[in-house]
Order: structure tokens, then sequence, then C-alpha cells
DNA sequence: ATCGTTATTGCACCCAGTTGCAATTATACA
DNA sequence: TGTATAATTGCAACTGGGTGCAATAACGAT
């Protein structure tokens, strides 16, 4: 089902700025950035006001179309439609690597059964050594 | 060993605003906020500017004496003389419970086995639903 | 005790993201 | 098609945290 039509399920308007962001993720890829997407909108549109595209994030998110997820120094959405899985981001080279969405299935039951505490880990971006640079010191 | 004589041995120099923050943490616990150990200063040292304080924050987490945490909207820091571990966090009533730090230890074998990718889970947040709300719906 | 070096501070300004509020607009309905 | 109304936008101001730079202060050597 579309981001357009969840809204509208939710009783929530659709305006140009929000279709704008909607068809941005549709068409490019999964991962944007805050930046990225700001950046898209002010090409189409420029007079769009940052906080209108900050509160529409929040609400896609809040919808289920999008999941927000915060890397240290920015915050990356991603859309559902493209399935769940995490992100190995190496702290010295950059490199980013999908990780299967299951790597915190042990943990989630540990809480659940030790701790009667539930999360549900979803699309995190984990920072740490890739292969070669842990090899260096 | 005490965070002061650490600065020493990393060639840093002691002064007056770094005893403070560092007193600060030896004497109320492990979990102070930005905020907290920004009032705490402010009181005790009207003039000291915000920017002084996040340096010094960055540079006692550098030398290890201070674990930095995000915590979604919060940056918390914990004292590391204190040991390690986890904590829960409910999204709804804010109950803070601690928890055990070999939560992650299944986490940090997968990816050190199956990615070669290495991690040092310390000191995370952990948001999600606590016993009693995850009952209501 | 003084001095020179080098780290540290305060300042002023930047940045991403957030909020309250008045003006605007999408939508349901007549 | 026009209108009422509630949701949404743009604005302006704020927040927490960070940065470059000149002035200052800690500290080892004299």
């Amino acid at each position: 089902m579309s981001c357009l039509e969840t809204l509208k399920e939710n009783g929530l308007k659709l305006t140009p700025q929000r279709r704008l962001i909607a068809d941005y993720f549709h068409d490019s890829g999964s991962h944007l950035t805050a930046e990225e997407i700001i950046a898209h909108v002010h090409e189409k549109m420029p007079g769009v006001n940052k906080s209108t595209i900050y509160r529409n994030l929040d609400i896609f998110e809040s919808i289920g179309c999008v999941l927000k997820s915060e890397s240290g120094n920015h915050v990356i959405y991603h859309h559902t439609e493209e399935g769940h899985h995490h992100h190995l981001v190496c702290i010295k080279c950059g490199k980013n690597v999908d990780c299967d969405e299951m790597l915190f299935w042990p943990v989630e039951k540990t809480l659940r059964d030790k701790y009667a505490f539930r999360v549900d880990f979803k699309h995190q971006v984990i920072n740490g050594l890739c292969e070669n640079c842990g090899k260096q010191p």
C-alpha cells in the first residue's frame, strides 16, 4: 500500500509537500538522510519550510511508512516497503554493509524472558570496525 | 585510577573546570545528562562556557573515564568506574531498569563470525515497553 | 619565582532539528 | 460549485550541541 493511501486512511491530508516526499522515497532507493530529502524538496518546490519537512517525516514514521534511525551524527530515513535489515558502518573507513534483520532476535528474546521488556529492533545503524580496519592498530 | 590522574597521564592539564566535572562524576552516582552537568558546573562556577563543558566531556570520554550514550533526544554520560551495563527505558512510563552487560554478547559474536565486523556494545540505552505498559493497548 | 610553551578557555557564531502560533488550504458536505 | 472546519503550512524564534580563533592559564624547565 502506498504512503499516500496510508495518509488518507489515517485521516491525514494529501498536500503537495507530502506527495513530493513520498514520491522521493518511492523513486530513489530506501535510505535517505534528512539533508537529501530537504535538498530534493527544495529543488522541486523552493519555498517549502524545513519544519514542514521534518514534521512530515515524523508523520510518515508514525503511520509506519518510514523508519527513522539515528546514526550518531545524522538521521537516516528508511522506506519500510524495502524490507527490514540493519547496517554495519565502519567508524574508520565508512564502509556500509547490510546485515540480516534477525541479528537482534536473541537480544529481543532475552529482554522478553528475563526482563519482561518488549523491544523491536528495526533498522539499526551499528558502528564498529570492518575486517580491514580491525586489523590495523 | 582517578579521572584527574588519567588526565595527567595523557599530557592534559588539570584545570578548575575539569576538576569540577570530575568531582561531580565521583560524587553523584554514575548517570548524568549534559544538562545536569552544565547546571552543576554553572552553580559552582557561573562563568564557565558550555563549549568548555562539552569539550571536556568529550575528552573524558576519549581517555576512557566516561562513556557517552545517545538516547534519542538527549545524551547521557556514564562514569566508567561504576562498571558496565545497559539501560532499558520504557517509552510510555519512562521507567529505567539496569540490564546485564552481556546482553549483546551473542550479537557481537554473530557480527564477528559472520560479518568479520567488530563492535563493542557498551552502556546502550534501549527504548521499549516495560511489563505493565506492554499489557495495555 | 619567573618564563616559555602548549593546552585550554571564552567568545561568537554555526548547525540540525523542534515548537507555538497565526495564516492558509485540503477535504467533506450542502 | 461554494462553504465550513480541521489539518497543515510558513514563520520566527529557540534548543542542544559543536567549531575556529584569539586570549589566557597550567605546568615543566630554568
